[in-house]
DNA sequence: ATATCGATTATCT
DNA sequence: GATAATCGATATG
C-alpha cells in the first residue's frame, strides 16, 4: 500500500515548456527525496507557475542575479529561495537556457517516509492531539504549503539550489507513477502583490492536502 | 471558521 | 531601509 511501483523519471523535455503547462502536468507526479533517514515521497497536489516576462511576481522579473540564476538556466533544475526570514520554497526551472520561468511546489500529499517527514516538521507522534497519525488533519500539517513542504523534505537553499531533478539515482527526483489526476482547479496565486489576479495556481480539485482555505480554493478561470 | 499579527533575514533600492 | 512566492500562535465569532 505504501510502496512505489514502476515509475518513469521526468526528463528535460517535460520541463522545457511554458511554466503554465508544466505546473498543470506536474499535478499527480511524485516528488522523491532521499535522506540519511530514508526515502521521503509525496504526490504534488498544488503548484504555481511563474513566468519570465510580464510577470512582476516572478523573481526573474527584473533580470538575472546571483539569487535567481537557476531560473535563467536549463530546464529541470531546483530553484530554492529563502523567504520571510523563516522559510524555504522549492521550484523547478522551465523553458530553455536563457529564458526564465519556473514552477513553485506548494503542497504534497504524503506518500512515503511519513514518520520522518513529520519528525522533520517538528510534529510529535506522541503528542495526544497528534496521536491519530492516519487522520488527514495530522497528515495535512506535513507538507500543505511551500514552506512546510521544504521543511518536511529537508530542502534548504544550501543543500538543494541548482540540483537537477532528472538524475537517475539522485536524492531529489520527480517521477510519473501512472497516477491520473481527475480534475484540476485554477485560481490566482497566493501571497503575492504584484501581478496578482492571473490564474496561475493549479491544484487537484477536492484534494484535502491543498494549502490555504476555502477562500482561496474556489476555482475561477479555466486556463491552458 | 476566519482574522490579525509577529518572527526573522536575504535581497534589492 | 523596505520588502517578501510563509507559518504558527492567538483572538474572536
Amino acid at each position: 500500500m505504501n510502496s512505489i511501483g514502476r515509475v518513469t523519471q521526468l526528463k528535460a523535455d517535460f520541463f522545457n515548456r511554458d511554466p503554465r503547462r508544466v505546473a498543470r502536468e506536474l499535478l499527480g507526479k511524485l516528488l522523491i527525496r532521499k535522506t540519511s533517514r530514508g526515502v521521503l515521497a509525496g504526490r504534488l497536489v498544488e503548484t504555481e507557475a511563474y513566468l519570465g516576462q510580464g510577470d512582476d511576481a516572478a523573481h526573474s522579473a527584473a533580470g538575472k542575479t546571483a539569487r535567481n540564476a537557476v531560473l535563467f538556466g536549463p530546464p529541470g533544475y531546483a530553484y530554492v529561495y529563502f523567504i520571510y526570514g523563516n522559510h524555504y520554497c522549492l521550484n523547478v526551472s522551465c523553458l530553455p537556457e536563457g529564458v526564465a520561468g519556473g514552477v513553485l511546489f506548494r503542497a504534497l500529499e504524503p506518500v512515503a517516509g511519513i514518520d520522518q517527514m513529520a519528525a522533520a516538521r517538528g510534529l510529535d507522534f506522541a503528542n495526544e492531539s497528534d496521536v491519530d497519525t492516519q487522520k488527514i488533519s495530522f497528515l495535512k500539517k506535513i507538507a500543505s504549503g511551500p514552506g512546510r513542504l521544504c521543511e518536511a523534505l529537508n530542502v534548504t537553499r544550501e543543500r538543494v539550489n541548482g540540483k537537477s531533478f532528472m538524475s537517475p539515482r539522485s536524492d531529489l527526483r520527480l517521477v510519473d507513477d501512472g497516477f491520473h489526476v481527475r480534475r484540476i482547479s485554477v485560481t490566482p496565486r497566493i501571497g503575492i502583490i504584484k501581478s496578482a489576479g492571473y490564474p496561475l495556481r493549479y491544484f487537484v480539485a477536492g484534494n484535502p492536502f491543498v494549502s490555504g482555505n476555502s477562500r482561496f480554493n474556489n476555482a475561477t478561470s479555466p486556463s491552458i
